[in-house]
DNA sequence: ATTAGCAGTCTCGCGTTGAGAGTGCTAAAC
DNA sequence: GTTTAGCACTCTCAACGCGAGACTGCTAAT
């Protein structure tokens, strides 16, 4: 198990860089014709029967050209590919873009779905911040009409989350502010497990109501709240060639459209390994079983401190690594950097 | 151009019922086998050569069986399609479904659309309620960490619209609450037109920045905000035999994803018109191009009154109308019924 | 007006075939 | 020992032809 030589390093490294392109076999006349290499065809030959034979490269059938395997774009990922940034006017446009939704958080998320989407041209997704150890800061309750009252939770590290929500009964404004008021003296600064301590002495109480609700929520801020979670460029990806066949583009389809599946694997990925880089996960190594034929580029934003969230794109094994990795980390770093500023107390922008 | 005869309209509607079902050219034998008919196949044929003519139908090539045309379908769901309502067991289970909701008035959306993709099997939209005339009721700014507030702005008929927004400086809770409080003596009662009057009043006053937000939530208020529309069951439609071309696919998706095209589509159909029950568009008839080979099952939820939103499927021609239209007049009903009672002042539930 | 019968037409699936692309191997060259 | 030219071999893919099968349209009889 002696690692490659450079030659074998350079052929799988090309071979993988045409294969993205074209989407079909590489030959090995055609490598040497198209990076005009120093030496023959005859010689790519038995270099590719080499990484063949160590699992990087597998033939379709006999006598076609080769195919990386997914062990070959593990490896190009991690030991060949290059680190380049994004270039210099896409990171500026991308921050003007930024810049023009300074005054709307929730326009980052969506606007970041769709950057990422436009720029690695596969899907992705972003989700909204989250808290490990989420902690009641403070509620509000506005009533709105009839029975309809706007539940407003904060908690400490800043995050936001609101719930419209159906009372029993109608009451006065005067009693929804005493509610809340009760509630806060009660159960302000505590986490989901402390609440759950104190909710028995509310049942029967006219808190109970709004209680269950504001548990409810805290406790969902535990795990990435499914439902805000943005998605962009679906149509990118079903043009791609490996999708051509319904089967594969259903498959696909369902995964990025069963909220179970991704959550479990964005917080497993993400939040529980304390390596805060771009992780790069190429089809369904181990425990991925799920993920078939796709890799998921994937990074956090935020911070540990406040919250943290993930942006990734999904495509197929066959996508431009480089492109993605460099993307997904410019976003998420880029979120990071607006996020902490607007935490902060300083007046930058 | 006199009508069909009521032989005539049998065979269409039995040839677009077996049609819905088999995805295959229907012909003359198939009919009188399957459904028994007290006459002959060349009979059947002569009816089908004049439906052909009328432009009902016609054949994929000489010599194949008959599939319905555009107008074919259109004249089925206007002139033969029966009225059948959801049965009753999966009433209540639906209502049951949002019976388990009834505290969250978001996760109605989410909800229906879902019960729509399920039991349509295709794919469904759910636009959130919105308002024609939005006039401004309240505003509350809640400071929620660093520069970052929540801004709630509550509207005359009792939608509420939240804004996370990121403020140039840092200010005190004292002075959030006084700029709320200012805006709201200024500015409550007013629409989007006259707060664009007194906008040119506040230039250079501290109200500035918050005011242009509201200003801006109106004003979009009197459009569908896309960014919220509910979207599912996107997998059932690609499973379709008419998309198992990646093109018409992709075409569908885009369609899909295409936020500006459905917001109109949605809004034009539904809220311009003054029929309040379901819409059935069948592809792209005159001026709805866009939805080439695709059909939209529509109807609007709420009250003129207060607001609406509008609720719908998406599929190939070849969908189950009939089926299509009960569901989604149950929902549309069952939302309105939902939100004009939580909108009440009455206890019910 | 309806229907049996039949010739005509078109698709679809299947097997064949030949061109083309690319490999693996061997033997020669460096 | 490494590299390379040359060549036989393998496999896919597109094109073609062909026959079976499915329906129709027409005509003539009922």
């Amino acid at each position: 198990m002696a690692g490659l030589t450079e030659r074998q390093k350079l052929v799988l490294a090309l071979l993988v860089r045409d294969y993205v392109d074209t989407a079909e076999p590489i030959s090995s006349g055609r490598l040497v014709a198209n990076y005009h290499l120093d030496f023959s065809s005859a010689t790519v030959r038995n270099e590719m029967a080499v990484l063949e034979q160590r699992g990087f490269l597998l033939q379709p059938y006999t006598s076609a050209g080769r195919v990386p395997t997914k062990e070959g774009y593990r490896y190009f990922v991690q030991q060949l590919m290059g680190e380049n940034e994004l270039p210099a006017p896409i990171q500026e446009m991308i921050r003007h873009q930024f810049y023009q939704a300074r005054h709307d958080v929730d326009d980052w998320l969506s606007l970041s779905a769709s950057v990422l989407a436009q720029h690695s041209k596969v899907a992705s997704i972003v989700t909204p911040l989250h808290t490990e150890k989420a902690r009641l800061k403070h509620i509000a309750l506005i009533s709105t009409r009839g029975r309809q009252v706007l539940l407003v939770i904060i908690l400490n590290n800043g995050e936001v989350h609101q719930q419209t929500m159906v009372l029993d009964e109608l009451l006065p404004r005067e009693q929804l502010n005493a509610i809340a008021e009760q509630i806060n003296l009660l159960a302000s600064g505590m986490d989901a497990k402390e609440l759950e301590g104190i909710s028995s002495k509310l049942q029967d109480t006219p808190l109970e109501e709004v209680f269950a609700v504001v548990y409810r929520v805290i406790k969902q801020a535990e795990v990435i709240s499914s439902g805000d979670v943005y998605r962009d460029g679906l149509a990118n990806m079903l043009s791609e060639p490996e999708f051509s066949e319904p089967e594969k583009a259903k498959q696909t389809l369902e995964l990025f459209e069963d909220r179970g599946m991704m959550d479990d694997l964005l917080s497993r990925t993400v939040f529980e390994s304390d390596a805060p880089g771009v992780h790069v996960i190429i089809g369904g190594e181990d425990t991925w079983e799920q993920l078939g034929d796709c890799s998921l580029i994937i990074a956090r934003y935020g911070s540990k401190e406040y919250a943290m969230g993930a942006v990734g794109i999904l495509g197929p094994l066959r996508m431009a690594y480089s492109r993605g990795v460099s993307t997904v980390r410019f976003v998420s770093d880029l979120m990071s950097e607006l996020i902490s500023e607007s935490m902060s107390n300083e007046n930058l922008i």
